[in-house]
DNA sequence: CCATGCGGGAGCA
DNA sequence: TGCTCCCGCATGG
């Protein structure tokens, strides 16, 4: 989010208490935030954009909205479309745009049903990788793009590679960009203009295009008649795209494994084996909660842990990719100071494959596909994103969701009052996913249409926006292992965190020097 | 056939 | 009651 408002300028510290167990105050997911001294609580929810007189300039810096509020500004200058968005942030397109009204995006976004119709939530669907983690002839990857019908995924999943003469089956890399969970983005048309949020860091290699993926399914199927006739890979020029920031994916420098300089630890705290604290150690982030998810629900192919196999095992993979793609920098703000750059760094190693941040520098990390043992059972693998669910602690935990989003308006469990953490417009956006029906049902005021951008346009214009916000669930309660697995582990979020407590109130997130 | 969006309803807390 | 996910339907390319 490069965005603005005057919290996500700041990048302030985030009010957590509770639910990570940290101590309340200190949330030093920015620790070069500049000052702001706006109580927690005395916003209504959201900075700014009360129906006021702001206006966008059309410099995603100037954004000073948050895709629920319930009055987005009118702006007159617009974003250049982004294709590949990664990253906390906010975007306003023009409304005749076509790629916004289609809400097209690079990565493969499905969409997701939140209840809302005048907020379009999508979720990344990740990328289909090989299971050898082959080269094609050209030095690239296969990354080819999920289906995102459902029904055309599975189909997908399990193909043989398309690289000829490599024997890997194309595998689902999930996405777990946003604390564990996917990346979501948000649409919303309103004043002529199409507003554009995400929310999470892809963690995974860009999917080849809709374009070059169509291809791809035409020779699948051609494949399919062939019996087992291996085809070639995709073509690699991009062709989809109409309007696009974007630099060339492809552009990677391989590195020896062991030259990583990076890892990908979740914010809160390195997960690296080097770290003693965690290595082998039930991490108390989305990973270990995947783990320890015997319906292997949530992306757990990602786990360190979930193959049984050793760090080291894990980590060991033909080589590293680093793929530095600056042309498209965000701008400064929260951006700049996330994630992969210069928390993870000096994380030689973490995941047992892929890890990869965009948008400033990617880092992915392939192991063999012995390692990248995808499997979610279909059913999960489609599944929601469970950072929609606002029971999970992931959410809670989420720095994007407690300290880089903008947040609209206090949990109800969480502590507002000031003091606890004296920063200033911190806003909680929780990115759930459904809103209440009962609350936001546009189809009771309109014809139920199945119209797409129009739709959410017309209804915006016409319906009073009054989007609930806060997270009416026990953020902080124990949480099953899955929403609907029924085997309820016995979280303890205070446990799980105490390790990551520490670093929690040191600057040792942002250099974690165990790792 | 699939992308995309909508939304009913089940399941869970 | 509130909320999220599952899954099917409709539409259009
Ligand atoms: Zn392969
Ligand atoms: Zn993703």
């Amino acid at each position: 989010m490069i965005a603005s408002s005057e919290s996500s300028l700041v990048p302030a510290p985030s009010q957590c208490s509770g639910p990570h167990g940290m101590t309340p105050g200190l949330c030093p997911d920015y620790p070069h935030s500049p000052s702001a001294s706006k109580p927690v609580g005395q916003h209504m929810g959201h900075t700014g954009t009360q129906g006021n007189s702001m206006t966008s300039r059309g410099s995603h810096q100037s954004h000073q909205w948050d895709i629920n509020d319930s009055t987005l500004p009118v702006t007159e200058a617009h974003d250049s479309f982004e294709l590949w968005p990664s990253g906390h942030y906010r975007r306003v397109y023009r409304g005749d745009s076509d790629d916004a009204r289609r809400h097209v995006s690079g990565w493969a976004m499905r969409n997701t049903n939140n209840h809302n119709a005048l907020i379009l939530k999508k979720s990344c669907l990740g990328v289909l990788v090989c299971s050898l983690d082959c080269l094609l002839d050209s030095g690239r990857k296969v990354h080819l793009r999920p289906a995102i019908c459902d029904k055309a995924r599975r189909k997908q999943i399990g193909k043989p590679c398309p690289n000829p003469g490599c024997q890997g089956k194309l595998t689902l890399l999930s996405c777990r960009g946003h604390c564990g969970y996917p990346v979501t983005h948000f649409w919303r048309h309103v004043n002529n203009s199409v507003f554009f949020q995400a929310k999470g860091y892809h963690d995974h290699p860009r999917p080849e295009v809709k374009s070059l993926s169509d291809k791809g399914r035409h020779a699948f199927s051609k494949q399919l008649r062939q019996d087992g006739e291996r085809i070639f890979s995709m073509p690699t020029k991009r062709r989809f795209p109409v309007h696009t920031s974007d630099d060339d994916p492809e552009r990677k420098i391989y590195i020896p494994s062991g030259e990583e300089v990076m890892c990908s630890c979740p914010p809160f705290e390195c997960v690296c084996p080097k770290s003693a604290q965690t290595k082998n150690t039930f991490m108390p982030s989305a990973f270990g909660f995947i783990r320890d998810s015997p319906s292997h629900t949530y992306l757990p192919h990602r786990s360190p842990s979930v193959s049984g196999l050793g760090m080291e095992q894990l980590t060991h993979g033909p080589f590293t990719q680093i793929n530095i793609t600056n042309t498209c920098l965000p701008a400064p703000g929260l951006e700049v100071s996330i994630p992969g750059i210069d928390i993870y760094k000096n994380c030689s190693k973490f995941a047992p494959h892929s890890y990869y941040h965009d948008n400033d520098m990617k880092i992915f990390r392939y192991g063999s596909g012995e390692v990248i043992n995808n499997p979610l059972p279909h059913g999960q693998h489609f599944g929601r994103s469970p950072m929609d669910d606002l029971r999970s602690p992931q959410v809670a935990n989420c720095p994007s969701s407690a300290g880089l989003q903008h947040m609209n308006s206090m949990p109800r469990n969480f502590s507002s009052s000031a003091g606890t953490c004296n920063q200033p417009n911190i806003y909680i956006n929780d990115g759930r996913d459904d809103y209440s029906r009962y609350r936001i049902n546009p189809s009771h005021c309109y014809n139920k249409g199945r119209g797409m951008a129009g739709s959410l346009e017309d209804r915006s214009h016409a319906l009073g926006l009054s989007l609930k916000t806060e997270p009416t669930e026990h953020v902080f309660r124990d949480m099953p292992s899955s929403p609907h697995g029924g085997q309820t582990r016995n979280y303890h979020p205070e446990s799980m965190y105490n390790s990551v407590s520490p670093s929690f109130n040191s600057h040792s997130m942002l250099s974690p020097k165990n790792c």
